[in-house]
DNA sequence: ATGGTTGTGTACTGAACAGTCAGAAATCTA
DNA sequence: TAGATTTCTGACTGTTCAGTACACAACCAT
């Protein structure tokens, strides 16, 4: 009847770090897919036994579910981190971010993407085009990883048409979900096989057909 | 030793359509992926027994790349169809093309894409993003299918530009390729739950940007 | 030390999996 | 009609799957 002396988690502690482990599910899942992971692989990839992987992160969906978690709040941190500044570096800097971009989203900041380009394909984007419309949890964290980087890509073309860089005329969030979808669509033709030589003509076709202002 | 005295096929006749199965097979990977359908799956989906799927197509794997071989052939069909045709009208085409494509790929030319967006995503591209580099006839299979409407839309291109509605320093192959990424992208965008609307503009948008000719 | 509490490893379970196979059925030639 | 040949059907095989159960290990407070 004691109320508990001590606070929850005081007993043996865990001997794994939580974020290592979710990133090494992400990259599983990444490069074999939802359906193509099997427990085991996890284990194996994480290092961690069945029943603590159950116990920290209720079995396969919840990893994947929590890795994507985890995968939006990297986004959220980096995207904004990359795109936002002073206004008048702004053009410049969506220029790097869709050359950047176009070869696939790394796994931590400092890695470079992958090898395998339809492993470096956006988890999230990957996700639900595997489990489209049958998964609506993890579409609506697709989405919300979709949103945030659309956020920080519009904020920063507003910052260039700011410094005139771009067309003012022109709709920032229009234009931001279809920087966007140029991207998605390189996760796709990345994974035909096309050379990142390709996937960086694409990049540079989308740059340079961005509305500019009219007069100089 | 009587060598044969009629030719092979002779015996009991196929009870099933090839195509019909290919098709009904094509439709259940594309609603849950490669891994995500059994052979089972397959087998009520097209109503023919283990035995006949694997002395017809080979098992699950072949299933697949028939099924993407018969995709891929009416794809040939269907992209210059609709793209091919007299110079004036080509800008138009193009327009009519992109708004559709966006809202994804057909099973078949008259039936509309589907309900689910991200079952309606081009098969190439959902198997191989899917799949990945560890399936190398797949990724060719995928790769064909973008070349052959990446160069029906190019020539489209072409066309626009003798008809000038089209800047004509521009290099159509860019543009092909960065239209179908645009696409491809879309299929990604739209497994993400957003509303046909979004992607009507987001291929509103990405015509408004074609570069039109300098002087009028 | 000791008892309570939590994490970890592994063996287990029933279901689902891909692929095989032998016999029944259907259609041919003759 | 009889024999040959092919397709079809459904049961079977061994494997792998996701998830569970349980014993043991590690660490806390006292």
């Amino acid at each position: 009847m004691a109320p508990r002396p001590y606070l929850l988690g005081m007993a043996r502690p865990r001997s794994f770090d939580r974020d290592h482990v979710l990133h090494a599910a992400e990259r599983q899942f990444r490069t074999s897919g939802y359906n193509g992971t099997s427990v085991d692989d996890i284990s194996a990839a994480t290092g961690l036994g069945r029943g603590s992987l159950y116990a920290a992160f209720d079995g396969k969906h919840g990893v994947l579910l929590q890795a994507m978690a985890g995968y939006f709040a990297r986004l959220g941190q980096l995207a904004p981190k990359v795109l936002a500044g002073p206004d008048e570096g702004a053009l410049e800097r969506l220029h790097g971010y869709l050359l950047r971009a176009v070869h696939g989203v790394p796994l931590a900041a400092d890695v470079p993407p992958a090898d395998d380009r339809a492993a470096a394909a956006c988890f999230a984007a990957k996700m639900a085009l595997e489990l489209g419309a049958s998964d609506a949890e993890v579409q609506r964290l697709a989405d919300d990883c979709f949103s945030v980087v659309a956020t920080a890509v519009a904020e920063c073309v507003r910052a260039a048409q700011r410094n005139g860089d771009i067309d003012p005329d022109a709709d920032p969030d229009d234009l931001a979900y279809l920087l966007l979808t140029i991207i998605r669509g390189s996760d796709v033709v990345g994974a035909y096989g096309h050379s990142p030589a390709r996937l960086t003509s694409i990049a540079e076709s989308a740059f340079a057909l961005l509305p500019r202002p009219r007069h100089r």
